[in-house]
DNA sequence: TTCTTTACATGATGATCATAATCTAATATT
DNA sequence: AATATTAGATTATGATCATCATGTAAAGAA
C-alpha cells in the first residue's frame, strides 16, 4: 500500500534508530535482519528497498550510535563544573553498566568491532581520534599537548575495559568496585600530568 | 571405525584445545559446530558424542582458555625481576595485540561473556577474582592490601580495553601509541600507591 | 578367527539466516 | 473519479545453524 510522503523516510530512520540500539544490546553477529524489522514494527520484506546489505544497515547503525554517545557525553561536559570528572563519573556509572543499548559503541561491541570490515573499522578510528581530542581537552592545562593526549588516550581504553568488565562479572559487588576503581584511577592518572 | 585406547580422548583434548584458540579468534556466536570440528580434522557428527551441547563445549574451552593465559601471564612474573612491569608490557604488547587467538578471553570476548550463560560469566568472574589477586601482589608491598588490589581491578579492567581499541583501530600507530600510553598509564598507577 | 564394540562419518531435520521476487492496498497524481 | 505509484507484506531460495539417527570399519574381546 502506498503511505503519506515522508513515510518512508521516518521508517528509514526508525530501522536505523532500532538497530543502534539493538546492536549494542545483542552484538552485531546475533542481531539479524529479520529480528531488527521486527523491533522496527516491520517485517523483514522491505529490508532491502531501505539498504543495500546488513552490513550497510550496520555501518549507518554504528555511525548513529557513536553520534548519540558523542552527543550524550558532549552535554555532559557541558552541564557540569569539572567537566573530566563527569564525563568519566557519567562513563563509568551504574547507569552506563546496566544500559548498554544507549551507550558507548566500544564498550559494547569492541572486539567484534575489530574483526569487523574496514569500512567500518575506519569510521570507529576516526570516532576515537576525535574523542581523543575532546578528552585531551579536558585535562590539566599544564601539561604538555602530548602528555594530555596520551593519557586522553589510555584513559579512553582503559574505562572501554572497565565498563566491559563490570558488564561481564557475575558479581554485583565487584562490578561496582571496578567501576569506582576504574574512576579513581583515571582521575589519579589526570592529576599525575598536572604541572 | 574402533580406534585405538586412547583416542577418544586425545579427539576430545583437541576439540577443546581448537575451539579455546578459535572462540578468542573468531568469536563465540561466530564459531559454529561443523567449523570447529572441521578444525579439529573432524567432521561434525562424533561431536553430540563429546559433549551434550555446543554450550558444553563453549564452557570447557574458555576454562582451557583462560588456563592457557593464567600460564601464560604466570610464566612472565616468574622469568623477570621487575614482575609487574614485565606482565603489562607482555599484555600490552604488539604480540598479543596480533595473535588474539591464544591472548586474553577478556580481551577477545569480554562483550559476548557479557552476554552469555550465567554458567560462562561465574567462571569467568572467579578467573578475574584470581587475576585480582595475582596483579594485587605485584604492586608495591608499602600500600594497603586494599590500595593493591583496587588499583589492580583497575589495571586488569583498563588493560582489556586497552588492548581491544589496540586491535579495533585501523591505524597503526594509533594502535601502538594506545598500547604504549597504556604501559605508561598503568606503571604510574602503581607507583601511585607506593608509601 | 569370529564377534562385538565404538569413534567417527554420512546424511537427515527443522530452524534461522541473508537476500530476492511478487503481491497488495492505500495514497498521490491525473 | 480513475489510474499510477509505492511501502511494506507475503512468500520463496539456498545457505548455514545446532542437533540427532544411522551407517561403517577397524580394534579389542571371545
Amino acid at each position: 500500500m502506498r503511505y503519506e510522503k515522508g513515510h518512508r523516510d521516518a521508517t528509514r530512520k526508525r530501522i536505523i534508530a532500532v538497530a543502534a540500539q539493538q546492536l549494542r544490546k545483542d552484538g552485531v553477529g546475533a542481531s539479524g535482519v529479520a529480528g531488527l524489522m521486527a523491533s522496527a514494527g516491520l517485517t523483514h520484506g522491505g529490508f532491502y528497498s531501505h539498504f543495500p546489505s546488513k552490513d550497510a544497515l550496520i555501518e549507518e547503525a554504528l555511525h548513529e550510535a557513536i553520534e548519540q554517545v558523542k552527543a550524550w557525553l558532549g552535554s555532559v561536559v557541558e552541564s557540569n563544573e569539572d567537566k573530566l570528572e563527569a564525563v568519566i563519573r557519567a562513563y563509568l556509572s551504574p547507569y552506563h553498566r546496566d544500559n548498554p543499548e544507549n551507550g558507548c559503541v566500544a564498550g559494547a561491541l569492541a572486539p567484534e568491532i575489530a574483526r569487523h570490515s574496514p569500512a567500518v573499522r575506519e569510521m570507529f578510528t576516526q570516532s576515537i581520534i576525535e574523542h581523543v581530542d575532546m578528552v585531551a581537552s579536558l585535562l590539566p592545562a599544564s601539561a604538555t599537548p602530548e602528555a594530555r593526549r596520551s593519557v586522553a588516550r589510555a584513559i579512553i581504553a582503559g574505562t572501554t575495559g572497565m565498563i566491559q568488565l563490570a558488564r561481564a562479572v557475575d558479581d554485583e559487588e565487584l562490578s561496582d568496585q571496578i567501576l569506582e576503581d576504574g574512576i579513581a584511577a583515571c582521575l589519579s592518572l589526570a592529576r599525575s600530568i598536572a604541572a
